[in-house]
DNA sequence: GTCTATAAGGCGATAGAC
DNA sequence: GTCTATCGCCTTATAGAC
C-alpha cells in the first residue's frame, strides 16, 4: 500500500529519501511536490508516477519511519536482559533514530496525524503499532507508578529532543542515558 | 508591536481569541484568515485593519500566550517554598495553560517558531524569556544532574501532553503531580 | 470599521509528447 | 519513466465603496 508502482529500476526511493528529509525540516503543509520532485532530480510532475498524492508519499515515508524506529529500538534489545537496562537501550535506539538527520523516523515526531486528516487514521495505527513495544518495555519494570502515563512521559520527553537538538553538543547516547537516570535515581526531597 | 491598531471599540481582541483556537487546532499553515475572520463574525478582508499580515496576527496570539503560561505558573508560586514543590506546582501551571481549550498558550506548544520562518526569531526570543523561569525553579533544586537536560526532558514530557490527553480521564493538577513523582522518588534498580 | 470584489501568485494534480 | 505545459482551485493581501 502507499505506492502505486513498485516495478523496479524506477527512482521511487529517491523520491521518498528527498521527503523524509523535507517533510521532517518544514513539516507537511509548507513542502510541496515541486520541492521533492526538484530534490530527486526529478521534474514537477513525475512524482505522480510513483505516488498517487501527497499525503500518499507522506504514508510512505511514515511507514518506514516506523519500520526504521521499531528496527533500532528491536537490535539494542538483544540480549538486554534486566528491565532497566532494556528501557534504556530501547529509548537509546528512539532518540537515534528520531535524531539521524537523513532518517524517515524523524517524520513521525515532525508530522502529527492530525496535520493531514485525509490520512489521520492511517498514521495513528502506524504509532499505535509502535508504542505496543514500550507499553511491554514499561510493564517489565514492575513499577508501582501508573505505566501509560510513564510512557507518555518519557516518549514525549524523548520526541522533544528533536526540538532542542544540536549535533556536537551531546549524543543521543548521553541524552537516553541521562533521561534514563533522571527516573532511576530519586532527584531529592526538599 | 504586532498590532497595527489599537484604538478602543474594534474587534481586535474577538479576532485574536479565534486565531488562537483555530491556531491550536490546526496549526498555522493549514489555517487560514477567512476561517478566523469569519469565526470572529467578520468578512474575509476585514481582519487586515486590525493586523498587517497573518504572521503578525500568530505574533499577537504568541504574545498573549507567553504571558497567560508565564502568568500560571507565577501565580502558583506564591507562597510555596520548597524547591520541590514549587516545581510541582510551576508544572501544574504550565500544563494547564497548555491544556486549557480556549487558551493562547496552546499555540506556543503547536507553532514551532520553524514553521513560520518569517517571524522565527521573535517567536524564539519570546519562548526563550520564560524557559528563564524554569531555569530558576531547576537551579532551585540543588541537584548534581544537567539542570539543562532535566529542564527540557521536563517541559519536553509537558508539552507533549496536548497530544495526547483528552479531558475526563485525567486532570492538569494529577498529571503534573505524577510527573514530579517520576522523578523525585526512585522507581526501580533492577 | 466592516463590507465586497479582485488582484497576484502558488498549490496539487492531470494531459499528452517523447 | 520522465518531460513540459496547464487546468482549476485556494491562498494572502489590497482597493474602494459604504
Amino acid at each position: 500500500m502507499a505506492q502505486i508502482n513498485q516495478r523496479e529500476n524506477n527512482r521511487a526511493a529517491e523520491l521518498l529519501d528527498a521527503a523524509a528529509v523535507l517533510f521532517a525540516e518544514q513539516g507537511y503543509a509548507r513542502t510541496t511536490i515541486r520541492e521533492v520532485s526538484s530534490a530527486a532530480g526529478m521534474g514537477p510532475g513525475s512524482a505522480y508516477y510513483h505516488f498517487s498524492s501527497k499525503a500518499d508519499m507522506l504514508l510512505a515515508v511514515y511507514e518506514q519511519g516506523v519500520r526504521n524506529v521499531t528496527g533500532e529500538v528491536i537490535r539494542r534489545l538483544d540480549g538486554v536482559e534486566a528491565p532497566w537496562d532494556r528501557l534504556a537501550a530501547a529509548l537509546e535506539g528512539h532518540i537515534a533514530a528520531v535524531l539521524a538527520p537523513t532518517a524517515y523516523a524523524r517524520v513521525i515526531v515532525t508530522v502529527l496525524p492530525g496535520d493531514v486528516p485525509d490520512v489521520a487514521d492511517d498514521l495513528r495505527r502506524q504509532r499505535d503499532a509502535y508504542e505496543l513495544v514500550w507499553k511491554g518495555l514499561i510493564g517489565e519494570l514492575g513499577t508501582a507508578v501508573d505505566g501509560d502515563l510513564l510512557r507518555l512521559f518519557l516518549l514525549g520527553a524523548a520526541n522533544s529532543t528533536q526540538i532542542w537538538f544540536h549535533p556536537g553538543t551531546q549524543t543521543p547516547t548521553e541524552i537516553a542515558g541521562a533521561f534514563v537516570e533522571f527516573l532511576r535515581q530519586p532527584l531529592g526531597q526538599s
